[in-house]
DNA sequence: CAACTTGCAA
DNA sequence: TCGAGTGCAAGTTG
């Protein structure tokens, strides 16, 4: 067998794919079973991918036939493949294709869904009451639905595991002569990225998420694809900083110019063949009871792309509306699908499910990310911290372990470790930065900080007048922050991995030196386990965290 | 009327 | 539930 031994994938009864990554086969085995099954985690040695329902039926919309999954799992599975696992693949696949949906020919207000080669289905879907609510009429074999309810009845259908063929044809939009100015090219994986979403065009493919770290520049992913598709395209970013940043981009990287390129928010409503607009106008109305005002903007022009900028931020009522328009390309664009509430399966169905995606180690080897390195920094409660904490109710401890004073004597020690280095002190209390501000006499931006006062304090930072800087939850958002090769967090919010990711992404621009992120966590105390949490994501990514005490900071 | 501040929402 | 943040519109001011 010792030909199977250089077999890279291990393939198991739950679904899950453990991928070798040392293997001189790996490369290849990736991108084959990329095509069916999802990237769970990607540490250093083994990947993890799993096969699962929806990674299935987009395989299925894809194309690709049962006999081919087994092939490739066979082809490059060091053992063989259990048979439960086939028998479930085979059984998902008979769900597939069941039902179809159209535009009704003469209404365009309505929908058609037809049930196809399933007898009992009709009945089973009819039972159904979250369905019930959606039907207008039925016949033997058709359900009659509203147009609005498209997106919410693929969701209801995904959900009770019968997923439907969406048969409306994709609209072209209105053309708009776009094209990259010489100075820019799309790196090659941004290249893949675009051909991942745009996919074989007569298969009318068009709508997807893409996956990419933060600093790995997602904007030229979607620059890319307007340049192939050469459409009016509609941008939907998460705040104004986010949109003008893709603005500016568009404008700088090609030969659209500024009257083309407009913004849409509370400022300014001003609509051009791409128009960026930010998700609060959205979903702004008078009342709860009002309607949105602003959903007209999907209709103000025949937009031929829909750009959805940090897809997992995506407020529900923007859901809704998606649903109504899924006759028009929509590409997602995210660091990470993780959310705490499990949301990523309404971002694959509606806006579409996932292209692509690159493990940010990879990234990291081929140069585009910087190296990071993760240090976790135990230290001490105080006498007095200790008792408080003690007779504490859960919701104060958190905030007493987050806030002990020994974490400032911790962050002087690192400073001076790194001395010369930008580097960044992030927390969760304002209350917190300002001692810590105080204390060392250093500069500080928080929600409050005047915009022109930040600017100021950022291009000093930029400039290395200032070495230091102290940043509140601000710092999680800021699209102008500038790089820092150190990053220090005092306290992260409940264990959220996103945030975690966020922060990371601050210091993730490339450079030549290795970049560093210290956590400090309080020992004994909650915290620790909030950390636990939170380190989760970056060791699956593939980060090496380091745990050191903070005697470790004062022994020599 | 542009540039603030204030209050609300999710 | 809380703390901190954001964006929106309307009100206030020089």
């Amino acid at each position: 067998m010792k030909n199977n031994e250089s077999k890279p994938l291990i393939v198991q009864s739950d679904g899950t794919l453990i991928l070798d990554t040392h293997e001189p086969l790996f490369e290849e085995a990736r991108s084959a079973i990329s095509l069916f099954a999802d990237l769970e985690k990607s540490p250093e040695h083994f990947h993890q991918y799993r096969i699962n329902d929806l990674s299935l039926w987009n395989a299925c919309a894809m194309d690709i036939t049962l006999a081919h999954i087994e092939t490739t799992l066979k082809q490059y599975s060091r053992y063989p493949i259990p048979p439960s696992l086939m028998a479930k693949v085979e059984q998902r696949y008979d769900r597939y294709g069941h039902l179809k949906l159209e535009s009704h020919p003469t209404d365009e207000t309505q929908l058609i869904m037809k049930v196809l080669n399933k007898p009992h289905l009709m009945r089973e879907l009819q039972s159904q009451p979250k369905l019930r609510k959606l039907i207008i009429t039925e016949e033997t074999d058709t359900f009659r639905l509203n147009a609005l309810d498209r997106g919410l009845l693929k969701h209801e259908l995904i959900k009770l595991g019968w997923p439907v063929t969406d048969l409306a044809p994709l609209t072209q939009g209105d053309p708009l002569a776009i094209d990259l100015l010489p100075s820019t090219q799309l790196r090659p994986y941004q290249q893949s990225a675009v051909t991942a979403f745009l996919g074989d065009k007569q298969l009318g493919r068009g709508f997807g998420t893409v996956i990419l770290p933060c600093g790995a520049g997602k904007t030229l992913v979607g620059i890319g694809t307007m340049q192939a598709l050469q459409c009016e395209t509609l941008i939907l970013a998460a705040n104004i900083a986010a949109a003008r940043q893709w603005i500016r981009e568009i404008v700088t990287r090609t030969t659209l110019t500024e009257d083309q390129v407009s913004e849409y928010s509370g400022q300014s409503k001003v609509i051009a063949p791409v128009t960026v607009a930010t998700y609060q106008i959205l979903v702004w109305r008078k009342a709860k009871t009002e309607p949105f005002l602003h959903f007209n903007l999907f209709k103000e022009r025949k937009w031929g792309l829909i750009i959805y900028d940090e897809a997992h931020l995506l407020p529900a009522p923007v859901f809704r509306i998606t649903s109504e328009i899924q006759s028009v390309r929509r590409l997602g664009l995210t660091a990470t699908l993780v959310r705490e509430d499990n949301a990523e399966a309404e971002v694959f169905t509606l806006i579409g499910p996932k292209r692509f995606d690159a493990p940010w180690k990879e990234l990291e080897h081929q140069g585009w990310i910087a190296t990071a390195q993760c240090v976790e920094v135990k230290c001490d409660l105080n006498e007095k911290e200790h008792l408080e904490y003690a007779i504490a109710p859960n919701r104060s401890k958190i905030r007493i372990a987050s806030e002990a004073v020994s974490k400032i004597t911790l962050v002087k020690a690192i400073l001076a470790l790194h001395q010369g280095k930008p580097t960044i002190i992030i927390g969760q209390y304002l209350s917190q930065l300002q001692a810590i501000a105080k204390e060392l006499n250093l500069p500080i931006i928080t929600g409050k900080t005047p915009q022109d006062l930040r600017d100021d304090l950022y291009n000093q930072f930029r400039n290395k007048t200032i070495q230091t800087l102290i940043l509140s939850k601000v710092a999680n958002f800021s699209i102008d922050l500038p790089d820092a090769t150190i990053a220090i967090q005092l306290s992260g919010s409940f264990g959220s991995r996103q945030e975690e990711a966020q922060r990371l992404g601050r210091i993730l621009r490339p450079k030549e030196e290795m970049s560093y992120f210290y956590s400090l966590v309080s020992r004994f105390t909650l915290e620790e386990e909030f950390a636990i949490n939170r380190m989760r994501f970056l060791t699956e990514q593939g980060y090496t965290y380091q745990i050191l005490s903070q005697e470790d900071f004062f022994d020599d």
